[in-house]
Parts: structure tokens; C-alpha cells; sequence
DNA sequence: ATGTAAAATTGTAATTAATACAATTTAGAA
DNA sequence: TTCTAAATTGTATTAATTACAATTTTACAT
């Protein structure tokens, strides 16, 4: 069912291409905020003229047009992200994975109070996740913590 | 003055070089939130056989040891931030210059009671500055608002 | 349905940021 | 002062992104 991503592309009044489309559906169905060359990839198994140039061109225009957005959280890639309303990142160093955390932001008023307008908010967390915390438990619990 | 910057080294058992002290000092002297290249391209004036890999290799080390901290906040350029303590960043979207918000993360107990260790934050708002903001209103009455 | 103009896609080339690495130099301890 | 490990340098390479011209396609008007 690509309906649903015609309907976002249409609302946007962008014109409705099959790239676009199974970009939009990628990022939707693989909520692991994948890069550009993760999307490339993948998509290019199904669709071999698939353009690099290409991803990176939906993947601007749709972060414009406000249907997804990008986040800078680690290394010096670019990882996109379906989901565009407020919510904050948590990126774990052992493992590499990127979570969503469901929060909003508390200080967004008292930043605009300082007399900035503020449009977009991003907050990063970086620090070690629950799997791979219990799985530091095993390991020392049998060796030595050294 | 550069013994400040030669105690910092010491307290983190690091050797002391010059070109430590002068990225340091740079970082310290320059809170602009500057890039490798912008660091290199000015103490470079000084000392023209500075390698711009030591830029980085400074940088990297100074992070580690935890007395600067990078940013990624816009664009694919890494930022680099003389301050290592807990605040947050805005960028305006018109002039790119970056600010400080002296600010503390109210929501780390909540993202550590769902199980996520945290050891890093970093809190990036996006929009408008004050100055550019006061700009876009004389513009704005002077011409129409289209 | 068909033609058309504007926009999107493609592929290649160029740019930019960052990393790898070997040779040389230097800091700091003996 | 001597020595060794570590740091600096410069070059080469990698990786991510952007630029751009040629081709193809979308969406609208006929």
C-alpha cells in the first residue's frame, strides 16, 4: 500500500515519483534511522538504476518539506529519521543503535524567553543501553573487573 | 599566559606541546564553536608548518580526556567547544552563529528510569537569534509581508 | 489519449571532511 | 645528556556530500 505515501507527497504538492515513494516507505518501515547509503543500498537491490544522487535528493526535499527530518548524533553521518514531530534520540556507544525517546522538551519557553525563536529542538543522549548494560553484568560477574 | 592551558594537559597526564597549548588556547580565546579547519587555517598564520592532521589529532585527544567536547549540530562539520560542562546549543538558521544556553537537561532522570545509562547530552535548538529576529522586523516594516 | 514544459532522475565528476600511515621530530623520564 | 615512547608532519586514501549536464518522467492542458 504506497497510498498512504502518495497522500504525504501530494499534501506537500510535491510531485509523486516511484523513488521518492520507496524512499518515504523505507525510512517508514525501518525505524532504525537509517543513512542515506543504508536506503541506497537496500533500495537499489529492487530498483538496480537507482540513483545515489537520487536518495540524497528526496531524502532534501522531504526533510524540507518537513515530512522527515535528520539527525546529527554521531560520527560524521547523516542518519533520517520518518518520525518529524518532537521527540529526543538516545544512541548507544557499545551497540551503535539509535532510540527514540518520547519526551518533550521542558525548556523550550525559557530558551525563547532569552529572545531566541526557536523552530526545531534536538536532543541527543549518548550512553550505554539496557541490553548492553546487562550484558556488562555477565561479563563481570564471571571475570574480573579490571 | 599559557600556564592555565599546561596545567590542564598536566591534570590529564598528557605531554605538552606546543601545538596543544595553541589549540587549547585557541578554543579557549574563540567561542565561536570553531571547526578543525577554522582552528588550523588561523594558527597556522603563526606557525606555518603546522600540520592540520595535528588539528585533529589535538582535538581528538582533548575530547577524550574530556576537556573540550565536539558538537554536531548542523551541516556535516564537526564543532569543537572549549566549555566541557553541561549546557546546551542554539544555532540561528540566518547568521549560523552558535550560543551557549546555560541550561540543565530536566528529562536525564526520566531517559535513565527507561534503563539507558546516560553519559553525554547534547540539547541542539534551531531558529532564529534576537538579532536576526529584530532585522527581519525592520525589513518587515518598511516592505510589504509577502 | 497526446503533447508539452517543468521538474526529477541518473551518472559522472568534483569537492570536502576526516582518517591512515610512515618518516621525522620532540617531550619527559632515567 | 641520552633514550624511548609519543607527537608531529605530510602525503595518500577513504568516505560523504554536492554540482551539474543529459536524459527521462510527471502532471497539466489540450
Amino acid at each position: 500500500m504506497l497510498e498512504k505515501y502518495v497522500k504525504i507527497l501530494k499534501e506537500h504538492s510535491m510531485k509523486v515519483t516511484p523513488q521518492r515513494l520507496e524512499v518515504l516507505r523505507y525510512l517508514d518501515e525501518h525505524r532504525v534511522h537509517p543513512t542515506v547509503e543504508m536506503i541506497y543500498l537496500d533500495l537499489k537491490k529492487r530498483n538496480p538504476s537507482l540513483s545515489k544522487t537520487t536518495v540524497y535528493n528526496s531524502v532534501e526535499i522531504l526533510e524540507k518539506q518537513g515530512i522527515i527530518q535528520s539527525l546529527r548524533i554521531a560520527g560524521n553521518e547523516i542518519r533520517y529519521d520518518f518520525r518529524n514531530d518532537l521527540h529526543h534520540h538516545f544512541i548507544c556507544k557499545k551497540c551503535g543503535r539509535i532510540f527514540d525517546i518520547d519526551l518533550t522538551c521542558p525548556v523550550i519557553d525559557k530558551v525563547e524567553q532569552s529572545g531566541f525563536k526557536v523552530e526545531e529542538i534536538h536532543g541527543y543522549f549518548k550512553g550505554i543501553c539496557k541490553e548492553c548494560l546487562s550484558k556488562e553484568m555477565k561479563e563481570n560477574g564471571s571475570r574480573n573487573t579490571s
